[in-house]
DNA sequence: GCCAACGTTGGC
DNA sequence: GCCAACGTTGGC
């Protein structure tokens, strides 16, 4: 199987993984920037597989392991005034964000925090360490399985 | 709470 | 199309 690898940040305060594990299945809506859009637009398959990281916590860092349930579809946050991410310039003809359905798969045994992350010379391209203000973006499979195994987790591939 | 990094907007 | 101003993310 092709899998992809992704990681996705969520401030826990705002959509944690114990909201996910709660849930089962959420939409990722509130994702504003086009290269976080592009990804899950274009790239992001049904079961892939996503590293589910927690920013601004103390520490950050990831926390648990998601799946691609739903591939892209319209974000419709973007067409609710109300909404803190209504976009006016957003029609539901021509919509301009996008966002997947994730599952939840696992929650960590432990976090694998950022300062770990950064202290792993085999994880120093990861783009987490390098492009800090991504909130979608692609893990390589080396880096996902080091992850997990840092996290004492099973194998989530198996 | 600060602020560096960096993405977005809009005037020209 | 450039780039200055501005806004946001997110670590610390």
């Amino acid at each position: 199987m092709n899998r992809k690898h992704w990681l996705m940040k969520s401030e826990p305060y705002a959509y944690s993984i114990d909201d996910l594990e709660r849930d089962g299945v959420t939409w990722w809506d509130g994702v504003r920037n086009y290269a976080a859009r592009n990804l899950m637009r274009d790239r992001m398959r049904i079961g892939d597989r996503v590293l589910f990281y927690h920013s601004n916590a103390r520490p950050p860092g990831v926390v648990g392991i998601a799946e691609v349930c739903r591939e892209s579809y319209p974000d419709h946050t973007q067409f609710d005034s109300e909404s803190k991410y209504f976009d006016p310039k957003a029609s539901p003809e021509n919509p301009r964000w996008f966002m997947v359905d994730v599952r939840f798969v696992e929650k960590f045994p432990r976090m694998v925090s950022l300062p770990e992350i950064r202290a792993t010379p085999k994880l120093a391209d990861m783009v987490l360490v390098n492009r800090s203000r991504l909130s979608v973006q692609p893990v390589a499979p080396e880096e996902y399985e080091r992850i997990v195994a840092m996290a004492g987790a099973a194998d989530a591939e198996a």
